[in-house]
DNA sequence: GCCAACGTTGGC
DNA sequence: GCCAACGTTGGC
C-alpha cells in the first residue's frame, strides 16, 4: 500500500464536494500531465491513502484523507468534445488519459503550505520544492506517519 | 494580478 | 533531436 498526495482546486472538487458525492467517490479527471497520470495508471493501487489537498486557493494546504476505490481506467473527459479536458488526439482504442475513482475517508484540521514548510522532518516533500507543479505526488511512509500526528 | 518555474509544442 | 516560444500552474 503506498502514500499520494492529490491536489484538487476546491473551486472545482472541494473536500466537502467528495464527502457529499454518491458513495463519497469521485473519478479524478482531468490529470493533463503524464508524470501525474502514469502515478494513477501504473502505481496506483486499491487501498492506498491519499491526502487530499486545496492548491490555487486562499487557504492551500491538506484538508483531508481519500483513498484509492478504483484502479486506473480511461479517462471519459477526453471524449468529451464539450468539456474542458477534451483531447482531440484521444480515441477510445487509444485513450492517452487515465484516472483513478477516490474515496472520501475523512476530514482533517487545515494543515497549511506554511505549517508544512516549518517541519523539517517534511522538508524533502515534493509539493514544498520551489517551482514543484506536479498535482499527484507521492509521500513518504515517514512522511505519512509525521503529518497523520499532526492532525 | 504577478511572475517564476515548468511541461509541451512545433519549426528547423 | 534541439530549443525557442508558448501556455499553465500555483504560491504569494
Amino acid at each position: 500500500m503506498r502514500y499520494w498526495l492529490m491536489k484538487s482546486e476546491p473551486s472545482d472538487v472541494s473536500i466537502d464536494d467528495l464527502a457529499k458525492r454518491d458513495n463519497k467517490t469521485i473519478a479524478w479527471y482531468g490529470v493533463r500531465n503524464y508524470q501525474a497520470r502514469n502515478f494513477m495508471r501504473d502505481q496506483m493501487k486499491v487501498g492506498d491513502q491519499v491526502f487530499f489537498y486545496h492548491s490555487s486557493c486562499k487557504q492551500p494546504g491538506i484538508v483531508g484523507i481519500a483513498e484509492v476505490s478504483k484502479l486506473a481506467y480511461p479517462d471519459a473527459t477526453q471524449f468529451d468534445p464539450d468539456s474542458k479536458y477534451f483531447d482531440p488526439k484521444a480515441t477510445a482504442e487509444n485513450p492517452r488519459w487515465f484516472n483513478v475513482d477516490v474515496r472520501f475517508v475523512n476530514k482533517t484540521r487545515l494543515i497549511d503550505i506554511k505549517e508544512l514548510r516549518s517541519y523539517p522532518e517534511l522538508k524533502s516533500m515534493r509539493i514544498l520544492q520551489k517551482g514543484n507543479r506536479l498535482s499527484i505526488t507521492p509521500i513518504d511512509p515517514m512522511e505519512w506517519e509525521y503529518i497523520s500526528r499532526l492532525m
